[in-house]
DNA sequence: GATCCTCGAGTTCT
DNA sequence: CTCGAGGATC
C-alpha cells in the first residue's frame, strides 16, 4: 500500500524538482557545476523514490524524465527521432560499380556527384540542439534507441555547447563520430600504465570505454575528438540542398569536419578517393576502416530511398582486412565431440584488426598442405569477416632453413587411441569414443546445451573438473550428483552447488527431440532429432528401427540412418540410455503438430543481424508456432529475410536473389496480425 | 549426374 | 559465420 501523498510530500517533490532544474541549468548550460555529483545524485534518487511511491505526483516534465538529467546509475535510454541506420558495405571495386550503376539507372543520369569521406573507426553519436544549445547526446545503440551520454559528451572540447549563429533553425540534430586519436590513445595508455591501471587494446575501445564512464570528470580528462558527418533539420535553410552544403554549413557554425572530405564525380572519382585514402591511412592520427560515399544531392537521395535499414544512396567501401605477419610456434591438435581432430595454430601474439591474436584454426590437414604451413614458419594472419582469425598463408620465401612438414598424430593426443582417417574425407577422428576424455567432456557440454537438456550453470569449467575428478563419466552420472559432492570443486560454493543440482533436476523431462539431440548422435542435430522424434513418437520405436525404416523419415538418408542405427546398437550407448532412464529422466512426447493449416505454412524465413525488441529465439519460436520454417541460409526459396541491426552477408544475398527483406517492426506487425487471428 | 538447399559442427576474443 | 557434406530434386 502506498501512502496518500500529503501536502508536505507534494511540496517536497516540487522543491526537489526546482533544485534539480537549477543545478541542471548551471551544469548543462552555464557549465559551472554547483554541487558535487554525489549530492546531485542523491537529490535525483530522492525525487525518483517519491515519484515511485506516489505515482499520482509524477509529472512528464519532472527532471527525472527530462532528457539531459544526469543519472545516478548506468545511462538512460533515448529513442532516436530518426533512426541511425547502418550503411550497405562494399569490399571491392565491382560492388562499388554496381552501386553507382544502380543509382545512374534509377535516376537516368550519366554521371553523379558524391561526397566521399574517410570512415572513422569510432562511435556514432547524435547531438540534438534546441535554440542553439546542446540538449542531448546519444549513442547509436541499436539504431532506434541509444544511451544518453550527454554529461560525457559535454566534456569533449571540440563539440560546441552553444552556437551563436542567428539564422539557425530552432531545432536540429548533428551526427558524427567520436573517436580517440592514435597519439591521444598512446598517451592515455602510458598514463594508465604508470598508475597501474588497466590499459585499452585499441583507440576504439578506449573511446567507447571513456564515453561510457559514469563519472564525467574522467571523460573530461581523456582525449576524445569529434567529426561531424551529417545533420538533420538544417536543410530548411536556403541553399542547403546537398550533403556538401550541409558539411560546409556545419563547418561555418563551428563543428569540426574532417578536412579529407571531398566532392567527387562518377565511379572513377569514388575509386580514386578510396585509393588515395588507403595510401595515407598509416599517416593519419586516427584509425579508419574504409571510406563512405554519399550521393550529394538531396533530391536525388530522396528519389533513391531506402532498402530495409540502409539508404540506397550511400555506401561504405571497406578497406581490405588488415593483415599481420607473425611466427607459427607450433600446431596443436584439439579433439571435438565427435572425435574430429582439429589442428590449431599457436602463434606468437600479434596485434591485428584491433585485438591480439594467439590462436587460429587450421581446420584440417588438407588446409595445412594447401597453405603449406609448417611449424616455425612466418605466416600471414588476418581477421576474417572482422572476427575470426585466419592464417592466410605461410611466407615460404622467409623460411631460413628447410622445415619439416607437419603431420597428424597417429594416436589421439588426449586418450592415446588410434586416429582414423577415412579415404576421401578431409577429417581425421579419434577412435576412442567415450574412452577419450576430450570427447567425453565435449559430449557433456553438448548434453547440457540450452537447445539440448538446458542445464544452466553447467559450463565447460565445471565439466572439466567433474570429468577430471571422475565424478562424472557419462551424462547419467549428472543425475546422481549431490550438492555435498559438488561443494568440493573450485569456484563452487554452497549456493552455486545447490543451483546446479536444481538445474540438473529441472532437466529431467525433456521432449523426445531434445533428448535425442542431447545424446549427440553423429549428423543428428536439432532439426533431424526433432524429425525423428515426431516420426517415431517413442524412444523404444526409434531404438528398434532398422536403417530402412529410419530412411522413411524426410531428410534422413542412408548415411544419417546408418549413424543412428549404429549408435543404438552400441552396448555402451544403450547402457548410458538405460542409466539415464533409471536416474529418473523421462522424455516427453513432442507437441503434436497443429492439424489445422497454419497461416505461415510452407513459408521460410531467415533472420540476420540482432533484433532490438525481440530475442532471436523468441522470434524464431513465434514464427514456428505459426507454421513457418526458420532457416539459417538464404536461397531463392526463402520467403523473407528479417534484417536486424548490423545484418550480415545474408542481407546481401537476399538482395542479390531478390528475396523480400523485412525489418523488425514489420516482423512484429506480421506476428501480431496472425497471432490475433489464431 | 549435377545442382541446389539445408543442416551439422566447429571456431575467437572480450 | 563459414565450410563441408548429406539429402532432395530436376
Amino acid at each position: 500500500m502506498t501512502k496518500l501523498p500529503t501536502a508536505e510530500i507534494q511540496q517536497q517533490v516540487l522543491d526537489l524538482r526546482a533544485q534539480i532544474e537549477a543545478h541542471n541549468h548551471r551544469y548543462f548550460v552555464l557549465d559551472e557545476p554547483s554541487i558535487p555529483d554525489v549530492e546531485y545524485d542523491k537529490l535525483v534518487r530522492r525525487l525518483e523514490q517519491l515519484e515511485r511511491d506516489h505515482p499520482e505526483l509524477d509529472d512528464p516534465d519532472s527532471p527525472t524524465h527530462r532528457v539531459g538529467a544526469r543519472v545516478a546509475e548506468g545511462f538512460e535510454t533515448v529513442e532516436h527521432e530518426t533512426p541511425m541506420l547502418s550503411l550497405a558495405n562494399a569490399f571491392d571495386a565491382e560492388e562499388v560499380g554496381q552501386f553507382d550503376q544502380r543509382i545512374r539507372d534509377q535516376l537516368d543520369l550519366a554521371e553523379l556527384s558524391y561526397l566521399a569521406e574517410p570512415k572513422l573507426d569510432g562511435l556514432a553519436i547524435s547531438l540534438k540542439y534546441v535554440d542553439g544549445r546542446l540538449i542531448q547526446a546519444a549513442t547509436r545503440g541499436d539504431g532506434y534507441t541509444g544511451e544518453n551520454v550527454s554529461a560525457n559528451v559535454r566534456t569533449i572540447r571540440s563539440i560546441p555547447l552553444k552556437l551563436n549563429a542567428d539564422q539557425l533553425p530552432d531545432q536540429f540534430e548533428v551526427r558524427g563520430e567520436i573517436f580517440m586519436s592514435r597519439s591521444g590513445f598512446a598517451e592515455l595508455n602510458q598514463r594508465l600504465q604508470a598508475n597501474d591501471e588497466k590499459t585499452f587494446v585499441n583507440p576504439r575501445n578506449a573511446a567507447s570505454g571513456t564515453l561510457r564512464q559514469l563519472d564525467p570528470a574522467i571523460t573530461a580528462d581523456r582525449p576524445l575528438r569529434f567529426y561531424a558527418y551529417a545533420a538533420l533539420g538544417l536543410d530548411s535553410d536556403a541553399g542547403i540542398d546537398s550533403q556538401s552544403s550541409v558539411m560546409q554549413r556545419l563547418r561555418e557554425i563551428g563543428f569540426p569536419v574532417n578536412p579529407l572530405i571531398r566532392k567527387v564525380s562518377g565511379l572513377q572519382g569514388l575509386l580514386d578517393f578510396h585509393r588515395d585514402t588507403l595510401a595515407q591511412r598509416d599517416e593519419l592520427d586516427y584509425d579508419i576502416d574504409g571510406v563512405v560515399y554519399k550521393l550529394d544531392d538531396f533530391d536525388q537521395q530522396l528519389e533513391m530511398g531506402f532498402v530495409s535499414r540502409s539508404p540506397r544512396w550511400a555506401l561504405a567501401h571497406k578497406f581490405p582486412a588488415e593483415e599481420a605477419i607473425t611466427r607459427l610456434r607450433e600446431i596443436e591438435v584439439q579433439v571435438g565431440r565427435t572425435g574430429k581432430l582439429t589442428p590449431v595454430a599457436r602463434l606468437e601474439p600479434v596485434f591485428v584488426g584491433g585485438v591480439t591474436v594467439t590462436n587460429a584454426t587450421l581446420h584440417n590437414l588438407d588446409e595445412i598442405r594447401r597453405k603449406d604451413v609448417r611449424p616455425g614458419d612466418y605466416v600471414i594472419v588476418r581477421r576474417a569477416g572482422d572476427v575470426i582469425p585466419e592464417v592466410v598463408r605461410a611466407m615460404t620465401e622467409k623460411r631460413e632453413q628447410e622445415l619439416p612438414e607437419w603431420n597428424l598424430p597417429t594416436h589421439c593426443p588426449v586418450c592415446g587411441s588410434k586416429v582414423e582417417q577415412v579415404e576421401g574425407q578431409a577429417d581425421a577422428r579419434c577412435t576412442g569414443g567415450l574412452v577419450c576424455g576430450a570427447q567425453r567432456r565435449r559430449a557433456l557440454e553438448h548434453f547440457a546445451m540450452r537447445t539440448a537438456m538446458d542445464i544452466d550453470g553447467l559450463g565447460s569449467k565445471s565439466i572439466d573438473q567433474l570429468v577430471e575428478q571422475e565424478l562424472v563419466r557419462d551424462p547419467s552420472d549428472l543425475y546422481r550428483l549431490s550438492a555435498e559432492t559438488l561443494v568440493g570443486l573450485e569456484r563452487m560454493a554452497e549456493k552455486s552447488a545447490a543451483n546446479l543440482v536444481e538445474a540438473i533436476d529441472r532437466s529431467r523431462k525433456p521432449e523426445l527431440g531434445r533428448f535425442l539431440f542431447a545424446l549427440g548422435i553423429r549428423e543428428v542435430g536439432e532439426v533431424s532429432a526433432q524429425l525423428l522424434a515426431r516420426y517415431f513418437g517413442t524412444l523404444d520405436a526409434l531404438m528398434a528401427a532398422d536403417p530402412e525404416q529410419l530412411q522413411a523419415v524426410d531428410e534422413i538418408g542412408p548415411i544419417v540412418a546408418g549413424h543412428v542405427h549404429e549408435f543404438f546398437n552400441e552396448t555402451a550407448n544403450r547402457k548410458v540410455i538405460d542409466r539415464l532412464l533409471e536416474a529418473g529422466v523421462e522424455w516427453q512426447a513432442e507437441q503434436p503438430l497443429a492439424d489445422q493449416p497454419q497461416p505461415l505454412d510452407d513459408k521460410t524465413f531467415v533472420l540476420t543481424g540482432s533484433l532490438a525488441q525481440l530475442k532471436r529465439s523468441a522470434a524464431k519460436a513465434r514464427l514456428e508456432a505459426l507454421g513457418a520454417r526458420v532457416s539459417g541460409s538464404v536461397s531463392k526459396k526463402t520467403d523473407a529475410v528479417i534484417a536486424g541491426t548490423d545484418p550480415g552477408s545474408k542481407l546481401t544475398k537476399a538482395e542479390e536473389l531478390g528475396v523480400p527483406v523485412m525489418n523488425e517492426d514489420e516482423l512484429i506487425a506480421l506476428l501480431k496480425e496472425h497471432e490475433a487471428a489464431a
